[in-house]
RNA sequence: GGCGCCAUCGCCAAGUGGUAAGGCAGAGGCCUGCAAAGCCUUUAUUCCCCGGUUCGAAUCCGGGUGGCGCCUCCA
């Protein structure tokens, strides 16, 4: 865990032990395009950290807003002919149905800034009187000079932005510096009644609002993409702080780009792939997987190469998964070899894979021990195979349970082995057309391998794998794995 | 210009003072009619370069080189 604001870089043991309630907020998108790959990263990153921290035992309340109104929602909408709130639920809309595609949990509460437009005009109001703020027609602006510590979540000296400020700054602030709370509306803009006039939020106040609204201070954790440090998490410090005289939050928690041939994937180089485009390439799982495969903290290269790999290395998990369900169970006690490997899963690798997890939410480490249980059990299996083809039934459970428990934290394997076959299931219908002659050509080509035409048992493959699958021949019979094609 | 991050096997990637996890690809073996899946073995005396601190550094410090990010909207 990232702590920008005195350099620790642990969440404190200590604080499990109290078991406090932890809070946690994230700041979510706004809610103006479709999400990309990167809001991706984003949202998996702090879903895991989430479930972590839950499994570990805090009691956890978990924000994640939406910023429903702001400029470019404004200026989309105008674009596009379209109301500015018929866009953002849209886009709201979208956003849920990805995430929740990627597997993404529901956080505790998804406040949107149009429905704390009161606890906005009250803490711009309060900033205001106490002399962190001053109204220029109608436009309100946070005195970043009054606010001493400013620049401290960023590392960044006020002297030194000034003296590198962009040329066009807004002539009417007292500073290059301040930004706005609070901004008039113009004709045709959106607006709400306050006491300087119809007008709408700035940028970073409805975050403060919320989180305070929600959550009050100091927040146990903060986090976003590292994009967000400066100026916006910089600013919602200084507004929240300057406010109520108390840390805005303990924890910040910053994750790492999605790059493009490592160039950071963003809208204004056009670099970036929807949640959606990908999602018709790759399965859900996968993608998870392949984000969950790099530090949070890390840049990490988006490619069709890096899925492929991602692609590869899952279904390791779904060949295991599968081999374990289609293997019959027989009620007795477990075998040696049995015991010894849910042993040593359950005693060296589960606690590997949470220490992993436990410095600093290290899911690459982590998945790295999850491979080590591949060898272990596939072993069992080649062993099983070898003599009665059936494993003890306590075994099975055993490993489902494992499968379970860390793909609660993980996002993926949560309903355990049954994932297997369900991943390779050659259709989801089960009337489908081609998977029907793909599977009498696999029952021909078991009874022609039975005669030992292997001839005719080759030629039937090849038209199996022509029409998109590929064949396992198991001691349960052969099986058909649909080969997925771009 | 200011601030900051990163550089580990062909590729991806852990590792923040104690002697280089893991995966992919590759090689060999086993299994298989051949495959697929799987198992076993194997692949960095070395961590961008040069100095320094230390009994000991990929890990700390200084200086290079290369890449990237923020400073304007951005997860």
């Amino acid at each position: 865990m990232e702590d920008l604001l005195n350099g620790t870089s642990c969440l404190q043991h200590t604080d499990r032990k109290e078991g406090g309630v932890q809070t946690s907020q994230s700041s979510g998108v706004t809610v103006y395009d479709y999400c990309h790959i990167g809001h991706a990263r984003a949202a998996v990153a702090f879903d895991v950290i989430v479930r972590y921290l839950r499994f570990s035992g805090y009691d956890v309340t978990y924000v994640r807003n939406y910023t429903d109104i702001d400029d470019k929602i404004i200026a989309r909408s105008n674009e596009e002919g379209v109301h500015w709130k018929d866009l953002a639920e849209k886009f709201i809309e979208v956003h849920d149905v990805d995430m929740e595609a990627l597997g993404i949990q529901r956080a505790d509460m998804e406040p949107r800034a149009t429905e704390h437009m009161e606890d906005i005009i009250r803490l711009v109001k309060s900033l205001e009187d106490k002399g962190y703020a001053y109204n220029v027609d109608g436009d309100v602006y946070f005195e970043v000079a009054k606010f001493k510590p400013y620049g401290k979540l960023s590392g960044r000296n006020p002297e030194d932005m000034r003296a590198g400020a962009r040329v066009g700054v807004d002539e009417r602030k007292k500073d290059p510096l301040d930004f706005a709370l609070w901004k008039s509306s113009k004709e045709g803009e959106p607006w709400w009644d306050s006491p300087w006039g119809r007008g709408r939020p700035g940028w970073h106040i409805e975050c403060s609002a919320m989180s305070g609204a929600l959550l009050g201070q100091p927040l146990d954790i903060h986090g976003g993409g590292k994009d967000l440090i400066f100026p916006h998490h910089e600013n919602e410090v200084a507004q929240s702080e300057a406010e109520a005289d108390l840390d805005f939050a303990k924890y910040w928690i910053h994750n790492g780009f999605v790059n493009v041939d490592s160039e950071k994937m963003s809208k204004s180089l056009g670099n970036f792939f929807t949640i959606r485009e990908v999602l018709e390439r790759y399965r859900p799982e996968i993608i998870r997987f392949f984000l969950l495969s790099t530090h949070y903290r890390s840049p990490l290269d988006f490619s069709d190469q890096a899925l492929e790999e991602a692609r590869v290395r899952y279904e390791r998990f779904m060949n295991l998964f599968s081999r374990v369900c289609r293997t019959e169970t027989e009620s007795r006690q477990m075998n040696e070899s049995e015991s010894e490997s849910l042993q040593t899963v359950l005693e060296e690798m589960e606690p590997a894979f949470i220490n992993a997890m436990d410095d600093d939410f290290n899911t690459a480490a982590a998945l790295g021990h999850l491979f080590s249980t591949l060898g272990t059990l596939n072993g069992v299996l080649d062993g099983v195979e070898a003599v009665t083809g059936k494993v003890s039934g306590h075994w099975k459970a055993g490993v489902d349970g494992f499968f379970k428990s860390v793909g609660g934290i993980l996002g993926f394997f949560e309903n355990g082995l049954r994932e297997g076959p369900a991943y390779f299931a050659v259709s989801t219908t089960g009337d489908d057309e081609g998977e029907r002659k793909a599977r009498a050509l696999a029952e021909d080509r078991a009874e022609a391998r039975k005669r030992k035409d292997w001839n005719r048992a080759d030629e039937l493959r090849d038209q199996i794998i022509e029409m998109g699958y590929s064949v396992q021949d198991t001691p349960q019979g052969p099986i058909l794995i649909p080969v997925k094609q771009d």
